[in-house]
DNA sequence: CTGAAAGCGCTTACAG
DNA sequence: CTGAAAGCGCTTACAG
């Protein structure tokens, strides 16, 4: 590879005016640029962004920090936020390294080195060395979610209105008469199941009704197919009374999908004997219902340009990041006219 | 960020001795390592990469180069692939770049700079920017499926065994006694549609049977929802004529969810009335059908890790990368006892 | 608008 | 087993 040095003499030039050439921090005569980039093509020269990095202390990286335990498993939503997230970052022009627990494991590797500029963090968990690094080295970073207790004044984070969003889905099945709501909840776990679960309760409060015959089933985390999952919960609530519930509000749209099966299973017709409403979007399989069920599409784009954003503005903030909340507002598809 | 002089100053020793400490590269003396380890300790010290890699000519990082228009829309065969190329080449301490072709069109960024030691293709061109940039500069490449012409001999790839195995879905079909078989192959625009049209081609001519009343249908491009596109397949196959075809092979899992729709639809039971086979194994989709249709697996993964080992095999040869060829067979499972 | 020189934080022969 | 010094390929004040 040819460098710098080497242009700059093919063009009878300085160095640093090669440099300004490709980084235009300040202007060149037309003249000048002229030569210089002829010489460049010539050398088949391009700028090595490592030693660029080096000075300016920008690697024009972040990374994404997925969850993961042995293997990534991506679902339609973690594949929209990660395109928000691609989307954004190129605006600005910069990568994305994808970064998983299995490599935090190891040696953080990819958090330090000032290997990147800053992190966007999936999945928080309640005890997270991934933030405790971070927060100790005040590095820029962005979580997605809701992070538990400890680090929710220690960073930054956007998340979808989870209480509000689940409060006003409920509230949809309440006034169309239903009063024996199953919800199919999110692992104890994880911090936004208490918020959902709020959600629901809120409802009921609000129109004046009684949950006592609705039920929050906690998903066991055990399960690794939502899908299954779906079908065996409907299975085990049904299965006995097949009235015991006139709706179901379900996690995940695959989770939807296996609780078709077992109602398909079990002929029980959807929506006529029990209605079923699945949080997240995914246009794939909404097509594979008949009917459409309603669905609440949580915007995961938004949620990975926005994740950008705030740390886009954290990197140029400097040395003593802001602390900065949004809210992204999910969407409720009722499927009606 | 405190650096390497500041630990060796105050572990009383050279930076050569820290640096060394912390790659190994030559044996240090027990006490030696001991106060540097806790000089560093103290000073919060974590070695540059950035400044490393200047030196080294190594940025332990490998990029993806994703199939992209717009969006990424990540299959759960990407998913997997993507999990292999991770776990391999975290095997190796290197991290991935994801690389969109958004970006490429850019300027080719990540290619560029020298900020990866090599990149793994996926989704080749007939025509690809990517690789005519890679071939030029002599970067280190393997791409993931069948390069065009153009590409096949300049550059290392990893490959199905595309047409031994539809050869061998097809035997499956005509020995079952099938005569009349719709092949929705992928789109003319994909090596891949004529290497597997050979294989179904094959599979008649080796039964001595005629293949006049069977169909090979190519995927047109625009089609966006795989699913979709089954279904309006099978309605514009079956919707006059029931009996035209006794068995179909789809090109993807998606596809043949959107199949099985058509056919509930049309009233057409499978696998009596129509036996459906499809390429491309995906655990959550294949639960969703009832019988399970057999399914052929493409190991991703497999594909995945080898394209990293032998990225990693280039690498190491250096400035003049051997070109290499590697076969990941796939596997049928034709779900019978 | 341009040049000369110092410096970014490491690694690596070379010498001992 | 350890140290002193050169150098990786850029950018950036400083001076003109």
């Amino acid at each position: 590879m040819s460098k710098i040095d080497d242009v700059a003499k093919l063009a009878g030039v300085s160095k640093g005016t090669v440099s300004n050439v490709f980084s235009r921090k300040r202007p060149i005569s037309e003249k000048v640029q002229k030569r210089v980039l002829e010489a460049a093509k010539e050398l088949n020269y391009t700028p090595n962004h490592i030693a660029r990095s080096l000075v300016t202390k920008k690697t024009m990286t972040i990374s994404l920090s997925m969850p993961s335990a042995k293997r990534i498993s991506l679902t339609t939503f973690h594949t929209n936020l990660i395109n928000g997230v691609i989307t954004e970052a190129s605006l600005h022009n910069y990568r994305i390294l994808i970064d998983t627990l299995a490599q935090e494991e190891l040696e953080l590797p990819f958090l330090s080195g000032n290997v990147v500029d800053g992190v966007i963090v999936l999945n928080p968990k309640v005890d997270d060395t991934r933030l405790d690094y971070l927060t100790k080295y005040n590095i820029p970073a962005v979580v997605i979610g809701e992070p538990s207790a400890k680090y929710k004044n220690l960073v930054s984070y956007v998340d979808n209105n989870n209480q509000e969003i689940v409060e006003e889905v409920t509230t949809y099945l309440l006034k169309k008469g239903h009063r024996r709501i199953l919800y199919l909840n999110a692992p104890t776990k994880m911090t936004v199941s208490k918020v959902r679960e709020a959600g629901f309760l809120q409802a009921f409060a609000d129109l004046g009704i009684s949950n006592n015959e609705s039920l929050i089933h906690f998903k066991e985390s055990l399960y690794e197919d939502p899908s299954q999952y779906g079908y065996d919960t409907v299975m085990k609530y049904f299965a006995a009374d097949k009235d015991r519930y006139t709706a179901i509000i379900a996690d995940t749209d695959k989770e939807a999908i296996g609780i078709c099966r077992a109602f398909r299973k079990l002929n029980i017709k959807f929506p006529d004997d029990v209605a079923i409403v699945a949080l997240s979007d995914d246009l794939v399989l909404s097509h594979e219902l008949e009917p459409p069920i309603p669905t609440v599409d949580m915007q995961a784009e938004a949620l990975g340009k926005t994740s950008v954003q705030m740390l886009f503005h954290q990197i140029k903030v400097g040395d003593y990041p802001e602390i900065s909340r949004a809210v992204v507002k999910a969407k409720f598809h009722s499927r009606e006219q």
